[in-house]
DNA sequence: CATTTTTTTAATAAAAAATTAACATATTAT
DNA sequence: ATAATATGTTAATTTTTTATTAAAAAAATG
């Protein structure tokens, strides 16, 4: 599964290491860029899914880079971020102008600073976050464990089969295409045949019940209760 | 629903297939020419929405395909974006002449690339921007989970009957013409009986209670309540 | 390296959806 | 009112998509 990208642009490489070793714990691929140009142009190539800024930077401060990030077409919805020292609040007004999606205070706590942005991700609907206990009705999935719980029976999936209900238990009742599976499952450069698919449908189905997953024909299938 | 059609012409076939592959991938319908002349030609043919020219082609040039076109009263007002290496830059300004609508330059990185095409269609309102829960009335139309609840009763609807009414509740009041639907719905080429629209509406009435899509008797039809 | 488990393919069956055809009914213009 | 035109309805047919089963291939396990 592809990881969630952040992009972090501070003039100081202190704080910017600090900031990406404690995002990269949290699984997610960080960029980052020590001026407002430079961000610019990492944002433009990597595209990342949030992008956060330092206010007070050499060449392009914060704000003059958001402006330009939302006045670019291929970036303008790119989620954006402001580091603040918690004195200089009066950029507080600025930044939202320019469309700022949340503010993150100096100095920063580690925990305080993942939360933030978690919670903002979730937010605005970037973040899978896939809980580590899912429950659908009578179904459970314990992530951690590795297992799942058909009215207190325990079932043991092969791998693929617990990664393909694991994908649809992420968002219960949400359709997911066939082509959205295949992509997420075996990644787009493997092929596989076309009716792989409904053979690890049986065998989940077999082993989990028939009425939890929904197939919606000609688009793909769901977990409902 | 039909799908969005984007021509690319390139003389390399490698950057062909590898564009072609992640246009598809998106869900559009991908034309492919080997150079100039024959991208007229497909164009003519397809009709795309968008048309992608390298500017270094053999037998007509980027540039000079762009200006066939602008001059072609059957495709005059298709999207046209240019590829051009970083150096050749020159070209931006002879491009921009002959009415290009957005410039891509290689090297080309694949997420960069859609992003760009997405942006580009959907500032030229080619891209139908669908809103995942549309609510008309007592109607309530839930794009993800692809149901459909009256008064809070949830109703599944088969693909073509579902695409027809999220259609329709697009624009709640607005009247869609038989052509309109046909065209959008099953696209140009496949021609389909004259009746098959009036079963769709049929059942899309049994399913969600007639009061909801209104007949304009020599027109076409509207969601209303 | 032999055995078991998991993953994938292939062939066929079944189900559901899409479309057509034939006929019915309603609306509009003359 | 009546022909002409447009839309409605139903059932049958065709086409498309998914389900199922068994067996082969690949991977993991001891």
């Amino acid at each position: 599964m592809e990881k969630i990208k952040i992009l972090i642009a501070d003039d100081e490489p202190d704080i910017l290491d600090f900031l990406k070793y404690n995002l990269e714990k949290e699984g997610y691929s960080v960029f980052t860029a020590l001026d407002g140009e430079q961000a610019l142009q990492v944002a433009k190539k990597e595209l990342p899914d949030l992008i956060i800024l330092d206010i007070m930077m050499p060449k392009l401060d914060g704000v003059e880079v958001c402006r330009m990030i939302r006045n670019d077409n291929t970036i303008k919805n790119t989620l954006v971020a402001f580091l603040t020292a918690r004195s200089e609040d009066y950029s507080q007004i600025a930044g939202f102008e320019v469309g700022a999606d949340d503010y993150i205070t100096k100095p920063i706590r580690p925990r305080v600073f993942v939360a933030r942005v978690k919670a903002l991700l979730k937010r605005k609907g970037v973040e899978q976050v896939v809980e580590d206990i899912i429950q659908v009705g009578d179904l459970i999935i314990d992530n951690s464990k590795r297992i799942v719980k058909v009215k207190n029976k325990i079932i043991q999936l092969p791998k693929k089969e617990f990664e393909f209900l694991v994908l649809l238990a992420s968002k219960p009742g949400r359709v997911f295409t066939r082509d959205e599976i295949y992509s997420k499952i075996w990644g787009d450069e493997v092929v596989v045949s076309e009716r792989t698919l409904d053979v690890y449908i049986r065998k989940i189905r077999e082993k989990i019940g028939e009425s939890f997953i929904k197939t919606v024909k000609g688009v793909g299938y769901k977990l409902d209760f």
